[in-house]
DNA sequence: AAAGATTGACTGAACATTCAGTCTAGAAGC
DNA sequence: GCTTCTAGACTGAATGTTCAGTCAATCTTT
């Protein structure tokens, strides 16, 4: 008895995808309880409250509550890097394409919930070394994060945009920069703005690579979404 | 809590200090098994047995679960903390000290057992953006430890060592890229190894300073310490 | 110095709560 | 009428915390 009215247009409830949308629901109802009171804490009754079901309900769809939450990490992840590729699809430059990565992790006008999004990979790291599966979602995360900046650097390098460093180097050395950045922005370290971490990680990037950046003529970024 | 404060300071029960190595005895096993079973799923009754009393008496010394495991982590921190400046000390140069200090984090033969430390940092960024207390202890560390970085610059510059870049800039970078790849070794990916690690992390500080480090000249640190 | 009194350390057993997951029965759609 | 979907009530196990006391060492009083 939730949402009767909502019906309007097409296929209502018999539709196939009737099911997937409720899935969904309750993934992204998920996602928000983990995000709000952390992964150990989420129990299948908030995620039911949130998502206007019945914990009965939940476990319909999904086995158990390991199950739930681990394919909504999971969910979450894939959105988020697709939506990444596609906003790097659209720039020409490889520099370019590099600066929208960085912005994509430390500031907070680019995405509109980075923060809420580095809650939930504290949790998911924390959970890795004792979850198999929550592990086996981090590991491809990085390796195609990782992958993700290698090919960058190599298309900036056949274009002459980048010197000739090791990519695999790179690679690994900047996402762990900017995963450590990451920490310090997820848990608003005072000393470590948002706006701090990006001038940082692309004053290493164009160091490293040997293109020019300039640090933000200050009001750049000033407009935000909301106000 | 009580201490006894008004008699002479001595004598009392058993010495003042069987109560003191009791709580350590138990902040010890705390950590065991936070690192085996990690945070979350850290029984009172598993401490309670590794330190062979019962869930009871682990309650009379603290209050509480949170209050125990919160301590043991600080307990935690600031023995590893204590170390460290233990070690840098003895060091005479800037550089040698920062390559300690990033061996530290890195290198398994350095540190018996840096990943369990890892592992342990995780769970403490995971549990920092909802409980307070663990949230100040990361804050404090996070601070110490680059300050100690900054102060090795600073010290490095004077000594005619380093280059001159800035060491606020500098510490937070190379922090956050030492948190980065600690998140790797703790998680063992099998693309980066800890070798590798020191490798990066080195190449990076010698770069931004400017002084020599050659990449190990493989078998150098060959043998460990527990044979 | 012996007899009580006091206090800290400690325990076993219970209590109370919290939850994941099940059961049963009913509504909706084909 | 068969299958899919849904919820409310329930169960069973786990577990943090409390509690009423035991024990032994120290302090006090005589």
């Amino acid at each position: 008895m939730k949402d009767r009215a909502g019906s309007a247009g097409r296929g209502e409830h018999g539709s196939r995808d009737a099911a997937d949308q409720r899935r969904e629901q309750m993934l992204r109802a998920a996602l928000e309880v983990i995000v709000e009171r952390g992964y150990a804490d989420t129990r299948i009754a908030d995620v039911a409250e949130r998502s206007g079901t019945s914990p009965a309900l939940v476990i319909y769809y999904f086995k158990t509550r390991d199950q739930l939450l681990t394919e909504a990490i999971r969910y979450s992840e894939d959105s988020w890097y697709a939506e990444g590729l596609r906003r790097m699809g659209e720039i020409p430059t490889a520099a370019g394409r590099l600066a929208e990565l960085v912005a994509m992790t430390c500031l907070p006008d680019t995405d509109p919930e980075p923060r809420s999004w580095w809650l939930l990979w504290l949790d998911l790291w924390a959970l890795s070394p004792r979850n198999p599966g929550v592990g086996a979602v981090r590991q491809k995360s990085d390796e195609r994060w990782r992958e993700t900046i290698r090919s960058i650097v190599l298309a900036g390098q056949e274009a002459g945009e980048f010197a000739s460093v090791d990519a695999d180097d790179f690679a690994i050395t900047l996402s762990a920069l900017l995963d450590g950045l990451a920490v310090q922005i997820a848990l608003e370290d005072p000393q470590v703005p948002p706006q701090r971490t990006y001038e940082l990680a692309m004053r290493f990037a164009a160091g490293q690579l040997g293109f020019d950046w300039e640090p933000a003529p200050a009001a750049k970024r000033a407009r935000k979404r909301g106000s």
